[in-house]
DNA sequence: GGTAGATAGTTGCATCTGATACTATCTCGC
DNA sequence: GCGAGATAGTATCAGATGCAACTATCTACC
């Protein structure tokens, strides 16, 4: 029955800690990678995330139109449209019209996107092998598993609109 | 042998896939969950998630001044003195004189501050419960896990002073 | 074939973020 | 105690982000 002078602090935690909550630590966790990835990116090539994901993108799946762009990459169309913007002014990528749609372009790298692509690609896997080194590749393929889930649950719990409307 | 009319667009990516790339599933899982969050705090008490992430702490630890913030939640030293600027000015924390330190000043949440937080927490913990359902409580336990190496290898890479000098 | 609503993409704006520079205070060595 | 350098915190500025509004075009229906 004593009540102690100073009060433990923990018992107002409710349970929660800081350092165990999963949104915490896959924050934390993401910002200290796109950070590092991030600065590669901008320091060697010039190149913004977002600008590298179209990259990979249309280097993956061939030309497509921004909106495309949108949906596979998650992206919002805005920056979408920033990112291929500073690749056409840098000629690393093609906006040609599009006849079946006087709306839209379709986007496609050019000759020197597709070599600076060929180019980062491997600075990309190394980045990744380094992070990963001393996982065992079983974990590595849960945890990319794990994300996934975690971003299809977001995306439920935020109210998107799926397939089935 | 016949050279294909249209080349596979993969043959240029070098082994590179984003959708299987880590930093790419890292960054897209963690902005969703993130908005989410976001969204909940911001909504219903008008919290930002640096603001959330200083209330957890002090309510975890107790009070402590802004640098310890700042080596605790890993957040810019900016990002926490607007953070608590704005707390303070809700009056959700209190920023008292240190005798010891002129230059600092003691952080400690509030009453209100404090019910806020007992407030927030199950709400919080119920979020996370949402995102892992589903999941195997081990499988939770090692996705945590991996995401502090993850983050523990970012830093390193990236050149972090460690304690070691 | 003309009008209403949907869609592609851009621009404007308001916010957040972090790097830099600055003030105030502390510490150390003399 | 006094000056040089370190540290706590704030202010300022540039860039990124995303929502909302806008233009241009397409589609559907009458």
């Amino acid at each position: 029955m004593t009540a102690p002078s100073r009060p433990e602090p923990a018992d107002t935690t409710a349970g929660l800690q800081l350092d165990a909550y999963l949104p915490y630590r896959l924050s934390v966790a993401s910002n200290a990678v796109s950070r590092l990835i991030a600065r590669a990116y901008e320091d060697r090539f010039g190149l913004s995330i977002p600008q590298w994901r179209l990259i990979c993108v249309l280097a993956e799946d061939g030309p497509m139109n921004q909106s495309a762009l949108v949906s596979r990459t998650g992206m919002d169309k805005v920056t979408v449209s920033r990112a291929a913007q500073g690749l056409a002014k840098r000629h690393l990528l093609e906006r040609s019209q599009n006849d079946q749609d006087g709306r839209s372009h379709v986007v496609a790298l050019s000759l020197e996107g597709v070599r600076l692509h060929a180019e980062i690609a491997p600075l990309a896997l190394a980045y990744e092998a380094a992070l990963i080194s001393g996982l065992d590749p079983s974990e590595v393929a849960l945890l990319k598993r794990l994300l996934m889930r975690l971003q299809a649950a977001a995306g439920v719990l935020a109210g998107e609109r799926t397939d089935a409307g």
